[in-house]
RNA sequence: GGCGGCAUAGCCAAGUGGUAAGGCAGGGGUCUGCAAAACCCUCACCCCCAGUUCGAAUCUGGGUGCCGCCUCCA
C-alpha cells in the first residue's frame, strides 16, 4: 500500500504523489528568531522532520527548505528591550535553534533562506500582485485585496462573509481599517517608523509583511509548486491562507500538492501560547530529560492530535527511551563479543518488522503504531542483552540477533531516535577489574560467614561506584551501568 | 455567529466493520540471607442512548463532555 497522507486542503488522506518522480520539494515554517524555540515549536520540527526522513527511507530524494524570520515586531521589541539590533537578536536565536534542534536530532535543512535575504524576491513578488490587481498601496503600507482572490479560505474552509472580525479577541478592529479597503486585507509590505530597520522600496521605506516572505522563499527555492508545505495547525489560517492568495494570485498554479498541520502542545490540558505565557522552552526541558525521552514523547502520539505536556508523560517516555536506547546500544556493548561481522542476511521476523512499520507509516505517518516495532525488537535484544549479562548465553543466535539490531538500528533511524553513551556511561568507574574481584572475594567471605551488614555495606560500595551485583546460585556475577 | 477536532485501562496512546497494538505505572510468581538485577505470568467489552449489520470501539442519527481556529502563535 502506498504512502498516505492528509492534506488540509482536501481534509482527506490521499495518496502521496509527487510533481516530479521520485523526488520532493518540501518546505517547513520556521521560527521568528526573537527567543529560544519552546517545545511546542519541537513538536512541529521533530513531526516534520521524521516525515523528511521516512521520505528518504522510502528513496525519495528530498529538498528540505526552512525559513527563519528575521524581520518582525516581537525581535525589534526585543532588540529595544535590550538596546541592541534587530540582527543580533535574530543571530542569537538562528545560532541557538541549532543548537537546540542539533541535540533533538533533527536535520538540517537543505537551505535556510532568511527574510533579510529574500528582499528582493518579496518587493518582485509585491510588485506582481500590484500590477495584477491583488495588492494596492495605502500611505506608505501595501495590503493584499482578499476580496479579489476569489479562492480565498480554500485551505481553512472559511468564507470571507462568514468570518467573525476580532472574534478571537486579541485585535483592534478599528486599528488599521483606516489604511485596509476590507477588513481581513493583510499587509504585505509595512512603512517603516522612524528608528526601525528599513529596506528601500517603491513605496517607500519599509519592510514586508510576515506573509509575504515565505511565498517568497518557497518560489525562490523551491519553485512556483511544492509537494509538501507544512508547518502548526495555527499557520493554517491566517498565515497559510495567506500565502496561498498571495502565490497562487501570481503563479496560477498550486503552491502546495500537500498541506500538513500538527497539532498543538498542550500545557497540563491548556493551550501553550506566547499571549499565555504558560509556554516552556525546550532549552530548560533538555536540561532535564534526554532529547531522545522528548522526542519519543513527542512520537508516541500522532501528529494531528493534540498532546499533553505533563511531567508524568515526560517520565513515562523517558523510561521507555531506556529500553529502546538499550536495543539500540547493543551492538557497541556485545557485538564484538558475539563475533558480529557485517555480513547480512535477513530473517522472516525483521521483515514481518518492517512490513509492519511501513504500514504504520504509510498510514499518514502512524509514528505511534510504528513505535510498537521498535519497542518489540528493542525488548528481543534487551532480553538477549540481560541473558548475556547474567548468564553468559544468548537464546538467540549471533546472527539472526545482529539482524535484529540492524533492523532496530535502521527503524529507529528513521524515527530520528539516536542513542548515545552518556559521559558517565562511557568512562569506567575508578575501580578496576581486578580490585572489584578483591571486593567481591571480601563480601563473598562475609556472606559464608553471615556477617550480612559487611556484605551489604562492599555491595552498596560499589553500587556507589554503578556496577551492580547478581548474586546466583553459582556465584556473583557483576556488571557496570 | 461561522468552521473544525476529540472522547479507548490508573496515566499516555494505536486501532475506523470481524471480536481491543504498544509504552508507563501496578499486581502475582521464580531467584535471593535480605536486596538488586533479571526472567515468567497478569491487568479494558472502547462517554451515553437509539439504529444499520450475521457481526460495531469502528457506520448512521441523537445526546453529553472537552478542545481548537475565525489576522501574536508550531
Amino acid at each position: 500500500m502506498p504512502l498516505a497522507i492528509y492534506n488540509t486542503l482536501t481534509r482527506r488522506k490521499e495518496p502521496f504523489e509527487t510533481i516530479e518522480p521520485g523526488k520532493v520539494r518540501m518546505y517547513v515554517c520556521g521560527i521568528t528568531a526573537y527567543n529560544y524555540f519552546h517545545v511546542g515549536n519541537a513538536r512541529a520540527f521533530i513531526i516534520f522532520d521524521v516525515v523528511r526522513r521516512y521520505l528518504m527511507w522510502l528513496g525519495y530524494q528530498v529538498r528540505f527548505v526552512q525559513n527563519f524570520t528575521d524581520i518582525d515586531d516581537k525581535i525589534l521589541n526585543r532588540a529595544v528591550q535590550e538596546g541592541t539590533t534587530m540582527q543580533a537578536i535574530a543571530e542569537r536565536y538562528i545560532e541557538a535553534y541549532f543548537e537546540d534542534s542539533d541535540r533533538l536530532n533533527i536535520l538540517r535543512a537543505d537551505v535556510y533562506p532568511r527574510a533579510t535575504h529574500t528582499i528582493d524576491g518579496i518587493k518582485r513578488l509585491i510588485h506582481e500582485l500590484e500590477q495584477q490587481g491583488f495588492a494596492y498601496a495605502s500611505e506608505g503600507d501595501v495590503y493584499y485585496a482578499v476580496r479579489q482572490f476569489a479562492d480565498y479560505g480554500k485551505l481553512s474552509g472559511r468564507k470571507l462573509d462568514e468570518m467573525q472580525a476580532g472574534a478571537s479577541g486579541r485585535v483592534e478592529v478599528e486599528d488599521e481599517s483606516e489604511k485596509k479597503k476590507d477588513l481581513f486585507d493583510f499587509a504585505l509590505w509595512k512603512a517603516a517608523k522612524p528608528g526601525e530597520p528599513a529596506w528601500e522600496s517603491p513605496w517607500g521605506e519599509g519592510r514586508p509583511g510576515w506573509h509575504i516572505e515565505c511565498s517568497a522563499m518557497v518560489r525562490q527555492e523551491l519553485g512556483d509548486s511544492i509537494d509538501i508545505h507544512a508547518g502548526g495547525m495555527d499557520l493554517q489560517f491566517p498565515h497559510h491562507e495567506n500565502e496561498i492568495a498571495q502565490s497562487e494570485a501570481v503563479t496560477h498554479k498550486p503552491l502546495a500538492r500537500f498541506w500538513m498541520h500538527n497539532g498543538f502542545v498542550n500545557m497540563d490540558g491548556e493551550k501553550m501560547s506566547k499571549s499565555l505565557g504558560n509556554f516552556r522552552l525546550t532549552r530548560d526541558l533538555l536540561k532535564e530529560y534526554d532529547p531522545m525521552a522528548f522526542r519519543l514523547f513527542i512520537l508516541q502520539a500522532h501528529y494531528r492530535k493534540p498532546i499533553d505536556f505533563t511531567a508524568e508523560g515526560l517520565e513515562a517516555a523517558a523510561n521507555g527511551w531506556q529500553t529502546i536506547k538499550e536495543g539500540l546500544l547493543f551492538e557497541s556493548e556485545f557485538g564484538a563479543q558475539l563475533g558480529w561481522t557485517s555480513g547480512e542476511s535477513v530473517g522472516t521476523k525483521i521483515e514481518t518488522a518492517i512490513a509492519q512499520f511501513k504500514t504504520a507509516m504509510d498510514d499518514d505517518f502512524n509514528t505511534s503504531g510504528a513505535l510498537a516495532v521498535l519497542f518489540d525488537l528493542a525488548k528481543d535484544l534487551k532480553r538477549e542483552r540481560n541473558l548475556l549479562v547474567h548468564e553468559g548465553t544468548t537464546s538467540i543466535a549471533p546472527a539472526e540477533l545482529q539482524h535484529h539490531w540492524h533492523t532496530l538500528a535502521e527503524l529507529a533511524d528513521v524515527l530520528g531516535l539516536k542513542a548515545e553513551l552518556t559521559a558517565e556511561e562511557t568512562t569506567p568507574g575508578g575501580l578496576s577489574d581486578a580490585e572489584i574481584e578483591t571486593l567481591l572475594e571480601e563480601r563473598q567471605t562475609a556472606r559464608k560467614a553471615k556477617n550480612f551488614a559487611e556484605a551489604d555495606r562492599i555491595r552498596n560500595l560499589l553500587q556507589e561506584q554503578g556496577i551492580t551485583l547478581i548474586d546466583q546460585a553459582g556465584g556473583t556475577r557483576w556488571h557496570r551501568g
